[in-house]
DNA sequence: ATAGGGTTAG
């Protein structure tokens, strides 16, 4: 009898419906009701598989059945309440736990002590913690109790409990440190951070896979990107996580070429990239307008079936939006099932970036009505959009919203937004005045959104007001000195360009050198003047050369428009450019091509200079710099401003 | 058999 029922379990257990299972495991185990350990086998299943409503019916019928739960059945009838978030039976469970006597069971104790963390009842994780005497022996414990303090932000009573261990003489495991370091990425631990490897290195435990990934991220987290990549290098195994880890956060850290080549690498030494590498692969596409790059990755994604992934999509939408393809970022945005608060950011702040504020606005209010909660992030977007687009009422009543219907501090960098909002009407009164009235103090941003109005509205006095401010909290930031040199200039103050101008040298503040970049084949390729680094500057400069040959037979032709554009191709843009320029016609040979350079100075000549190229050539040119998009064709340019 | 953990979008 009991051979057949344990078959019926298997069998009923591997099918996918589980009120199946639930009912025939039940009815199984009816005759055999006081053991537990059928149910308990179930359980696990259950909670393995994610099923933990079902897993708390089950232990409903377990009770009835008169079945008595012991020590192996609280741990996942523990997490499924706590994956629930029912917070009720939770209380009753702990009941059931004292009732039956499993109280000072160590993995009793640890689910009880994580549940009530996923709860926030940090208080009662604490008692279940020290009402027993055995459980300050144990490293378990001491495991659930500080990864819970530093989940939820306790970073200082995780540290404290880490070192009552070490006094106590309690031995701490790879666990225990997975759960405190990442509490160092907060602003000021990143030497605890430093400390706690300097242990685990000691301690043998620096082989553990998770333990290297857990470090590699709090480097990162805290932007220590050097350190994280010295790491990274050591590395005597790299499994799939560090690359990901690696590779999300160059992207998080704003080093979007870095993150293309590492993902080139990663492909070189055979691992298989998964959903969690494209999303950061992605987001540098977004960064450098990369839309190729982007697009072969969507494509390679279709065929790997990741087409569902909600973090992908995503990462999609801000891709195409980044990169001025409108069309194709709603396109994926509307296809999508479930949008979260993110799609609506990605695609508000697409629309806004690109100058079509009022759809963005549209957009937002869509999201209002189809009741999703904004938050401070979207409200960033939002406020942008209202900014670019010249929407200055609709931009000051979101900003009113914020608190008044959402219970949203405004961050600093709201403030920044209305200022540059209030700024770009020619409200610089009220502009200054609202930064008075800050709650805190206001940052770099904000006074830069003034001194950014005063450069548009061409108010001298008041930019020299803001540029002190901004000045005093950037010393360093060149911009700063770079628009308000021009505001002088704009204004034929020479000497007050000459003076901003001994400022920057005193201060040993130089323009960045220029470079250009190029996207192929999934990787960045930068050059700078005169450079003869790349590997192929031979052909690059041959090919440079044949530009120069264009010019000729151009010459030839009867049209002053096109003399003039001869000349420009000829004398104008910075040398940077043409290298870059060199290569991207040196590589290009479909017509389809769509090249994309990110450039910092596509203004002026420059501009001009790839204008006239593109008459030349069958490709179109998408060059990106620092506000807009230039799209060339044929000797034609369209801009998208992002203002 | 059972707890605790490393990588993901705006």
């Amino acid at each position: 009898m009991s051979r057949l029922n344990l078959t019926l379990c298997t069998k009923t257990a591997l099918l996918p419906q589980t009120n199946k299972t639930i009912a025939a495991a039940a009815a199984a185990t009816s005759t055999s009701a006081s053991t537990g350990g059928k149910w308990n086998t179930e359980l696990r299943e259950l909670s393995k598989q994610g099923q933990y409503s079902q897993a708390l019916f089950f232990y409903r019928q377990m009770l009835r059945s008169g079945a008595t739960p012991n020590a192996f059945t609280f741990p996942f009838i523990l997490k499924s309440s706590a994956a629930l978030s029912l917070p009720l039976p939770a209380f009753q469970l702990h009941c059931h736990v004292i009732k039956s006597g499993c109280h000072s069971e160590p993995f009793v104790q640890t689910a009880l002590i994580s549940m009530y963390f996923k709860f926030c009842l940090l208080g009662n994780a604490y008692k279940v913690f020290d009402g027993s005497p055995d459980s300050r022996k144990l490293t378990v414990c001491y495991n659930a109790l500080i990864s819970g303090y530093v989940q939820k932000a306790r970073f200082l009573n995780g540290l404290l409990l880490f070192r009552e261990m070490m006094v106590q003489g309690v031995p701490f495991n790879a666990i225990t440190i997975l759960g405190l370091v990442p509490g160092c990425t907060i602003p000021g631990h990143l030497d605890l951070g430093r400390s706690l490897f300097c242990l685990v290195l000691k301690s043998g435990l620096k082989s553990d896979l998770a333990v290297a990934n857990c470090f590699l991220s709090m480097y990162l987290r805290c932007g220590s990107v050097d350190m994280a990549r010295r790491l990274f290098d050591e590395l005597p195994e790299k499994g799939l996580i560090a690359w990901n880890a690696m590779i999300s956060g160059y992207s998080q850290n704003g080093l979007a070429k870095e993150v293309l080549d590492l993902y080139h690498d990663m492909q070189l030494s055979g691992l298989c990239p998964d959903e969690v590498t494209f999303v950061g692969v992605l987001s540098s596409c977004a960064n450098l307008g990369a839309q190729r790059i982007g697009l072969e990755i969507e494509e390679k994604l279709e065929r790997r079936g990741f087409g569902c992934n909600p973090f992908l999509k995503n990462a999609l939408i801000s891709m195409y939006a980044r990169c001025g393809n409108l069309v194709k970022a709603r396109a994926t945005f509307d296809a999508m099932m479930h949008k979260n608060l993110v799609s609506w950011t990605a695609i508000i702040g697409g629309y806004g970036m690109h100058g079509h504020g009022e759809v963005s606005v549209e957009l937002f209010d869509q999201m209002i009505q189809g009741g999703i909660k904004p938050d401070k992030v979207i409200f960033v977007s939002v406020l942008t959009a209202c900014s670019h687009a010249g929407l200055t009422q609709k931009g000051l009543d979101y900003f009113d919203s914020m608190e008044k219907k959402y219970n949203l501090k405004p961050s600093s960098e709201h403030y920044s937004c209305v200022v540059d909002l209030l700024g770009r009407a020619g409200r610089l009164v009220e502009a200054r005045k609202l930064i008075e009235s800050m709650p805190m103090e206001p940052d770099g941003p904000v006074w830069g959104a003034l001194l950014g109005a005063c450069k548009i509205h061409k108010d001298v006095d008041l930019a020299e007001l803001a540029f002190d401010k901004v000045v005093e909290l950037e010393p360093r930031n060149i911009g700063y000195y770079v628009l308000l040199s021009n505001i002088y200039s704009d204004a034929d103050n020479e000497e007050g360009v000459l003076r901003v101008r001994v400022m920057m040298r005193e201060r040993g503040l130089k323009k960045d050198p220029g470079y250009s970049y190029v996207e192929y084949k999934g990787r960045t390729h930068l050059f700078m003047a005169g450079d003869r680094s790349h590997p192929q500057t031979k052909e690059i400069y041959a090919e440079l050369k044949k530009l120069e040959a264009l010019k000729i037979k151009y010459g030839e032709q009867e049209n002053d428009e096109l003399k003039r554009d001869q000349a420009i191709v000829n004398t104008a843009a910075l040398h940077s450019e043409r290298l870059a320029i060199a290569f991207a016609l040196l590589h290009a040979n479909t017509e389809t091509d769509i090249l994309v350079i990110k450039n910092l100075r596509i203004c002026g000549d420059c501009h001009l200079f790839v204008k006239a190229v593109s008459k030349f050539v069958n490709y179109q040119f998408v060059v990106r710099d620092a506000t807009r998009f230039h799209h060339f064709k044929g000797g034609t340019c369209s801009c998208n401003d992002y203002w």
